[in-house]
DNA sequence: ATCTATTGATAAGC
DNA sequence: TGCTTATCAATAGAT
C-alpha cells in the first residue's frame, strides 16, 4: 500500500527506516485504539525504535502495569509474583533469625535472662564460663607473642646499633678524637620509638580506655532494633 | 476498508464483535511483525478480548518481560523494579548483619578470636566476665526463688498430711486398734515425689547433663551458615 | 509535513 | 473460523 510494494525486510537507509517507523507506529496505535473501542478489548503496546526511543499504547480505563499483571496471571508463569513472594518469605525468615541472634547475644551479655529456666541458665553459665577461659587464653597468647616479637626486635636493633657503633669507631679518624655518639644515640632512640616504644610501657601499646569495638560494634552496647 | 464504512464505536452484536476482534487482531499482529522487521524495532503487545481470552505479540529475539522491564526503566516509574531492588538491598543488608551477629556470637563463645587484637580481646574478656556474673546472679536468684517455693509447698503438704492423720485418728474406731500408717506414708512419699523430689536432691530438679537448649539452639553449637 | 498512486486491510456475506 | 470481494484505509515515495 503505497507507490510501490515493499519487501518485508530491514530498511537499510536509516532515515527511511525512521520515517517508516513513525508512520507505521501511528498506524498500529490507531488500529489498537479502534480495536479497543470496536471490540471492547484491552490492549497494551510497548514499542522501542532502533534508536531506543519508546512509545506505548494502552486502552483507556486501565494501564500497562495492570494489563501486564493480568497477562502474567493468565500465562501462569507469574515469575515475578512468585519471585516477589519468595523474597518476602526469605526476608521475614532472615528477620526471625536476626531477632534470635540478637536475643542470644543479649543473653550472652547477661541481659534478658528472665525467660530462661534454671537448666538454660546453667547451660549458659557453663558456656560463657568456657568462652571466658578461651578469650583469656587467646589474650595471653597474643600478649606473649607480641612481647616475644618486641623483645626480638629490640635485641636485633640493639645488635645493629652496636655493629654500627663499632664500624663507626673503626672508620673514624683517630687524629680528630671525635666520635658522633650523639647522632648514633638519636638514631637508636628513633629506632626504638618506631618499634612501638621501649619497655616499661611494653604492655600499654594502643590501649584505649573507652569501650573497645569489634566489627564496628562496641561490646556493651548494641543497636538491637531490627534492621 | 470493507464493504462499507463503519463507525468506530462498540459493536453491539457479540458475534460480530468477536469476528471483528479476530480479524483486526490478526491485522495488528501482522503490522507489528512488519514493523519489527522493517524498522528493526522491539514491540510487545498484550491483548485481552471482551470474553477474557488473551493474545500476545513479541518481537523475535526477546520476550515480553524483558520489554516490559525496559519500559519500566525507560518510563522511570519503575515502581516494581524499584521495590524489587529495595528488597534485594534490604535482603543483602540483613544477611550482612546476620553474618556479623554470628561472628559476634562465635567470638562470645571463644571461637574465631584470631582476628582480634589485644584491645578487642581485653574488651571482650571484660564483657564476657561481666555477663558471666550476671548469669550467675540470675541463676542464684532463680534457684533461691524455686527453693523457697518448694519449701513452702513441702510445708503445706506436711501440714495437710498431719491434719489428715489427725482427722483419720479421730474417725478411726479405737476398738479395732488399727491405724493405716503405711498407706498414709506412701501417700506422703508420692506427694513429695510429685513436688520434684524431697531435700537432699532439692537442687537437682530437671537437670539434664547434656547441652541445654535456648530458643531451639544449643549453647555450644550453632548452625552458623547463612539462612 | 503533505500529497497521491498504490497496495493492504477488512466488512459483509457465505 | 475460512474464503471471497467490493470497498475503504494505510502508506511508500516524492516533494
Amino acid at each position: 500500500m503505497g507507490r510501490g510494494k515493499i519487501e518485508i525486510k530491514r530498511i537499510e537507509n536509516a532515515t527511511n527506516r525512521q520515517v517508516t517507523y513513525s508512520k507505521r507506529r501511528t498506524g498500529i496505535m490507531k488500529k489498537a485504539r479502534e480495536l479497543t473501542v470496536l471490540c471492547d478489548a484491552q490492549v497494551a503496546i510497548i514499542m522501542f525504535s532502533s534508536t531506543g526511543k519508546y512509545h506505548e499504547f494502552c486502552s483507556p480505563g486501565t494501564d500497562i502495569k495492570t494489563i501486564f499483571d493480568r497477562y502474567q496471571q493468565a500465562i501462569g508463569t507469574s515469575l515475578w509474583i512468585e519471585q516477589y513472594e519468595n523474597m518476602q518469605r526469605t526476608l521475614s525468615h532472615l528477620k526471625d533469625i536476626n531477632r534470635g541472634l540478637r536475643t542470644e547475644i543479649r543473653q550472652r551479655m547477661g541481659e534478658d535472662l528472665d525467660s530462661l529456666d534454671f537448666d538454660e541458665l546453667r547451660g549458659l553459665e557453663q558456656n560463657v564460663d568456657a568462652a571466658l577461659k578461651e578469650v583469656r587464653h587467646r589474650k595471653y597468647h597474643v600478649i606473649s607473642t607480641q612481647t616475644d616479637t618486641y623483645k626480638k626486635k629490640v635485641k636485633h636493633s640493639h645488635e645493629a646499633y652496636k655493629n654500627l657503633q663499632q664500624e663507626l669507631g673503626m672508620r673514624e679518624d683517630p687524629a680528630f678524637g671525635y666520635v658522633d655518639n650523639t647522632g648514633a644515640g638519636v638514631a637508636w632512640d628513633g629506632a626504638a620509638a618506631a618499634l612501638g616504644g621501649a619497655p616499661p610501657d611494653m604492655y600499654a601499646f594502643r590501649v584505649v580506655p573507652s569501650q573497645p569495638n569489634l566489627h564496628g560494634m562496641a561490646y556493651g552496647f548494641h543497636d538491637l532494633r531490627l534492621g
